[in-house]
DNA sequence: CGCGACGTTGATTTGCCTCAACGATTGTGG
DNA sequence: CCACAATCGTTGAGGCAAATCAACGTCGCG
């Protein structure tokens, strides 16, 4: 049993052990290599991810074929193209690994059901789906008044693990920058 | 009885008029003149608003006092300063009627016992929630891979309606752009 | 070793901002 | 009803932050 999700979702919603055992049968583990993908455009998404170990970016590609990272994710945080997952649409975005992951899946049609048979998964759903929409707001007002260096500043603060464990050009491109913009900012903060 | 928010819900959940009514019973109505504010930063931000009638800015003010619009919303919307709402924390955003507005206000408290009553109703926030955060990943992706003339005619495209109430500079700002800017982004569109 | 991936640095360009000025429109008080 | 101010959109000139283009050093690895 995934003890680590159980732990995660109990900071939210109380939990019997007879609750954590019929979500903890609904989970598909899944591993996944660095630099491949567990999701790329056109697929099918049924699927949310919940990462167990490991690190991963979801991004899109543009009609230029520029990349732009719009998640990344590491222990403990969600992942997915949500806008495919949410609406069944194919998918837009590419989920790559960039590190060798563990993850934990969850069909759509088996959250149906549970959130049928036991609501309070509802509950804890809307109430992270709520924190991961204030968060947005956040990253919106970011990018509307602070400049390159600021929004990497602010990047550092809230993501330090995360900092650590992805390449420059990744943040770089989280952040809306070129690798070389983001190097000259680096440089200037020594 | 608000008519309008109750067809808004049934477009998501089944609710019966026994249901519906309860749920109408804990609404707050409430009028505001344009120009006036719904909330100002340090206020205690204990109701979400639906709108019924009429425009409002959701905007914080920066270190320098410029201004930055977050949201905006019109008829069949919701506003409020969300982070503030959900967290209990002082809002660090106004909240100011473009138009004269009619509004229903739903208190935090009051939604929490509803939940527990009627379970439902924490699905159709979850779903109204994750449709928002949807929609601001897209917002973000544009951010990301728009330039200033690209996501004004994206805005266009997507809030024709908002388009043609909002002066100029509200535009321009929630598109993260100087007013002379968009001025000659139009100039050149024509 | 030699190659590719990555970060860095320099030179130049550019999209948007800033500042300033000026019509057009609206609202207001005498 | 007009004079005047305030608000808003527009235009021009100049500046700046970050992008772009190009080159190079370093590191890890087949």
């Amino acid at each position: 049993m995934p003890i680590e999700i159980i732990q995660h979702i109990r900071k939210v919603i109380d939990l019997s052990d007879q609750e954590a055992e019929e979500f903890g049968s609904i989970l598909l583990e899944k591993k996944l290599k660095a630099k491949s993908y567990l999701i790329q455009p056109g697929d099918q998404v049924s699927e949310e991810f919940y990462v167990v170990k490991g690190c991963l970016i979801a991004y899109c590609l543009d009609d230029f074929g520029n990349k732009h990272i719009l998640q990344f994710a590491i222990e403990d945080w969600w992942i997915s193209d949500f806008e495919a997952f949410f609406n069944d649409l194919p998918a837009k975005l590419f989920v790559e690994a960039v590190e060798d992951c563990e993850l934990l899946g969850i069909q759509k049609s088996s959250l149906e059901t549970l959130f049928k048979r036991i609501p309070k998964f509802e509950r804890f759903f809307r109430i992270k789906t709520t924190n991961a929409f204030v968060a947005l707001r956040t990253r919106i007002l970011s990018s509307l008044q602070k400049n390159a260096k600021e929004r990497y500043l602010e990047f550092c603060e809230l993501y330090p693990d995360v900092e650590k464990r992805l390449p420059n050009y990744h943040i770089a491109n989280y952040l809306g920058l070129q690798p070389e913009s983001l190097s000259r900012i680096r440089k200037e903060l020594m």
